[in-house]
DNA sequence: GTCAAAAAATTCGCTTATCGAATAATAATT
DNA sequence: AATTATTATTCGATAAGCGAATTTTTTGAC
């Protein structure tokens, strides 16, 4: 039914307002701003990345990563390193700083969903963590296929 | 277990990845920037909101939903008009231009959403409508009583 | 009723984010 | 060897965003 669809839909911009405001709220915890606070998690995440990766990651251009990252690293939170086998592209990782900064964020989203995630039967959990992977995969599947006339490059690359 | 957790949480971001990129998309499609975008979305799913509960939902200052509304006033997307109660309060509704505009972007989200949402099996459905809407009232439960400085009222209110 | 406090929107000044285009360096292709 | 691609960066310009101050209006206290 067309309805369980705009059921669904409208549910998943309630979750979106939700995380959309932890991260904000995150950002402001460790003093950095929330497109910053979301490329320092993203460097945190992969052991090395490129500013191409990271800007793909982040949904944002190319040139604004390179910027974030300019003010991350004269903070001392990330680290460039020019890629030895191809000189063209730089290594992004995270210092102790870095990781130290993200570790003591206290976050508050994932603690509350910890928190009410425990409280359900054990049959819920499992239909939670079913269903979130399979939505997730379903919008990432569409997204590469259904629309190609938009910049999905960003979504492509993604590894 | 906590691996359930992490799991939950990891495919939440995935979702979430998806649903920024495609509001940036939309944005373009429509030729206004994101956050002019998610605002006019309020405004029209509201038949009558004032800055302060835009501001509220959409998670940016007052001074920010301001500075927004003056563009797309400009652009003859939404109208304001003075509170007759309360004359301190403004009233912002989107025209029919506004309504237009949003229509007539093509929701690349919405639509793969569905393509893949009809490929299932009815209980399937059910079960995605059913896990959405509750992971979208725990995380909301907990940004109430966690983050009581952050005006959530709005989130209360949405109907 | 008057005066002080609160509330809502706006304005202002300043910083950050963001993009696209241009540039520089390196790699791959031909 | 020369051209084309790729990667990052710089540059210039616009938008977003915040906090503080301001304006208008309402509410509360006395």
């Amino acid at each position: 039914m067309e309805n369980r669809v705009q059921t669904s839909l409208i549910a998943l911009r309630r979750i979106l307002r939700a995380t959309e405001l932890n991260a904000r709220t995150l950002a402001r915890a460790t003093g950095l701003t929330t497109p910053q606070f979301i490329v320092l998690s993203i460097v945190a995440e992969s052991d090395e990345i490129s500013p191409k990766g990271i800007a793909a990651r982040a949904g944002v251009g190319q040139a604004t990563a390179t910027s974030l990252l300019d003010k991350l690293e004269a903070r001392g939170l990330v680290k460039r390193t020019r890629g030895e086998i191809d000189r063209r592209v730089v290594w992004v990782t995270a210092t102790d700083a870095g990781r130290e900064t993200l570790d003591t964020a206290p976050d508050a989203l994932q603690e509350v969903f910890a928190s009410q995630f425990h409280r359900l039967q054990d049959w819920e959990q499992a239909m939670i963590v079913a269903v979130l992977e399979k939505v997730g995969s379903m919008l990432n599947a569409g997204t590469i296929d259904a629309s190609p006339m938009l910049d999905v490059g960003a979504v492509d690359r993604k590894q």
